[in-house]
DNA sequence: ATTAATGCAAACACTTTGCAATGGA
DNA sequence: TCCATTGCAAAGTGTTTGCATTAAT
């Protein structure tokens, strides 16, 4: 995911957990999530120190801030411009790889400048599918 | 926006003025907004009921709950699919009118079922793009 | 030695809920 | 009249901040 020693920030244990339990992970976790996956290893990591990591790594371009979310918002260390597919009803996010290059015509524009775009799909999950099918 | 009749839930006047204060907005009110746009007319209207209406018309489908901007919900009465812009300074959020056909192969489909999708632009408005342009 | 990061607690912002009183149907 | 809705307050989440202590550089 990233050079440590560019970083240009202090190499603290509590940090370098949280850059290797993000690392490849795909799973789009909240802060909270993180904090418990951590707290086995640091059982003292306080959740505002994760807070505080993840908002500086986003200055510094190395995490994204995603609000696909309502509730809450998630993580992501994939950088690159992607889109997101989330079930309705777990809020499980996976990553959508195909490209879409989309582009706004002047009307749409309104003379912002626009500096990005993301798509997010939603639907249902195949186990939430089998879950209201029960239901049904 | 909606027949009121045939909504099928009681007419109060505070469900009435979230009602006008909603039809043909396209500002993308938080319910805070919502709360202070029509305290002046109803004083005594608790925050509470707003975001009771809010959510028992989402639940009606009669207004869209927008997850765009990462600290609050935003409402928005359009519930046509559609897409939008959001200034990354100020949060001013604006409708876009161009209809993206965009579907997902296979692969990144992962079995979901895909109800929907949504585009999510963002940039800079006009107004904030001056703003950092003297700050420059 | 310096200075930034930590942990804790308190504060904050947004949203939901319990409940007695009210008022639409 | 009846039952849903209101207003208020309290509680519930998620997130940020102040500050003394700790530890990376």
């Amino acid at each position: 995911m990233m050079k440590y020693k560019e970083i240009g920030f202090k190499l603290t244990p509590q940090r370098l957990a949280i850059l290797d339990y993000l690392e490849g992970n795909t799973a789009h976790p909240s802060a909270e999530e993180i904090d418990r996956a951590l707290s086995e290893k640091f059982p003292t990591m306080s959740l505002a120190t994760v807070y505080n990591t993840l908002e500086t790594l986003r200055q510094k371009g190395l995490v994204q801030e995603l609000s696909i979310d309502p509730d809450k918002k998630r993580f992501d260390p994939n950088i690159r411009p992607h889109n997101h597919l989330m079930c309705i009803d777990c809020r499980r996010i996976i990553d959508v790889h195909t490209n879409f290059d989309l582009s706004l015509n002047d009307r749409d524009k309104a003379n912002f400048i626009v500096l990005g775009h993301h798509v997010e799909f939603y639907g249902r999950c195949p186990e939430c599918r089998k879950a209201a099918e029960g239901r049904a």
